[in-house]
DNA sequence: TTAAAAAATTAGACATCTCTAAAATACTTA
DNA sequence: TAAGTATTTTAGAGATGTCTAATTTTTTAA
C-alpha cells in the first residue's frame, strides 16, 4: 500500500516548466487526434518557438518522440511521468475545489502551480486526508456541512 | 474583514527566488544583530556572489537598504513584503504540520515552496479552513481525533 | 498543380539566477 | 600597525526558458 502510493507520487526529476509541457502534451493527446506545437503553445500561453525548443529537450530526455514538423507522442517513460504529474494535479485540484471551495477554474490554476512542488510524502498525507474528507462528505457528517458553510461565507 | 485578509495575503510581485531572499533577510534580522551576505547564502544554500547580485536587484526595487560591504536592512516596503510572505509561510507550515501531520522540518520545507504560488484567494480559504480545524482540535471533536489517527497511520 | 495560408523552425536576443576564480575590502590579532 | 584571515564583490560564463523576426515546410484550396 505504502509503495503503491509512492509510485503514484514519485518525483519526476523535471523542472516545473518541463512538467507542465509533459502534462499538456498528455492532455492534448487525449483531447485531439494529434498533438500540435500550436496547441501546446496556446495551452501554456507561450509562443511556438518556446515550444519547439522545449520539445527538443524532452526528446533528448527520451520522454517524447518528436521529429521536425512531425506530431508529438509520449514514450512509455513519458506517459509514466505525465501520469504522475496528472495524479498530483487531480488530488490538489480536488483539495482546492471540494475542500477549500474555490471555484473549479481557480482550483485548477492553483493545482497547476502547487503540483510541481509537493513532495511524495506530502502527497501521501494529502491523499489520506482527501479520503477522510470524501468519506465525511458521503456520510453526510454534520461537521463537514459546517466546514463547508464556513468556507462558502464571504 | 475581507479586506484585512486581502492585505495579509496580497501578492508581492516578486519572483519566488526574490521572495525567498526577502524572507531570509527578515529572519536573519530578527535572529542576529546584523544581516550578512555569508549568512543569507548559507540559509539559501547558494554561494555569496549570487547573494550580492540579488541584493543589488532588491536595492533597485527599494526593498532593502544596501551598500557594498555594508550590512543589509529592510525598508518599510521591504518589511511589509517579507511580512506577507512570512504569513503565508506560517499558515502553510501549520497546515502541513498540524493537519497533514508532516514532521515540523518537512512541513516547513513544503511551506517554503508552496508559499510563492498560493493566490490571495486560496490563502483566505486556507485561513478559514485552518481556523475551523483549530477549533475542532481545541474542542476535542471526536472526528478530529479520527482524522489525526488516519493521518498518523503508515 | 501551384499559389496562398497556416504551422513550425531557426537565429539571435534577453531576463533570471546560478556558479567559479580572482580581486578588493574589512576585520582581527600579534 | 601591519600581516594574515575572513568577508564581500567583480568578472565572466552557463543553464533555463522566454521572446521577435525571418525562414522553411506543410497544408489547403482555387
Amino acid at each position: 500500500m505504502d509503495s503503491e502510493l509512492h509510485q503514484l507520487y514519485d518525483l519526476t526529476g523535471l523542472s516545473s516548466n518541463m512538467e507542465d509541457y509533459m502534462e499538456v502534451i498528455s492532455l492534448l493527446s487525449v483531447e485531439n487526434r494529434v498533438v500540435r506545437v500550436k496547441d501546446i503553445a496556446k495551452k501554456l500561453n507561450i509562443k511556438m518557438p518556446s515550444v519547439t525548443s522545449a520539445l527538443n529537450r524532452l526528446r533528448d530526455l527520451e520522454l517524447i518522440e518528436y521529429e521536425k514538423y512531425v506530431f508529438v507522442e509520449l514514450t512509455e517513460e513519458g506517459k509514466k511521468i505525465s501520469g504522475q504529474v496528472y495524479n498530483k494535479h487531480k488530488q490538489l485540484s480536488h483539495f482546492f475545489h471540494d475542500v477549500l471551495q474555490l471555484n473549479p477554474v481557480t482550483a485548477d490554476q492553483e493545482a497547476c502551480k502547487v503540483e510541481h512542488t509537493l513532495t511524495p510524502e506530502a502527497c501521501i498525507q494529502l491523499h489520506k486526508f482527501m479520503q477522510f474528507m470524501k468519506k465525511a462528505d458521503d456520510d453526510k457528517e454534520p461537521w463537514y456541512a459546517e466546514l463547508r458553510a464556513v468556507l462558502v461565507q464571504k
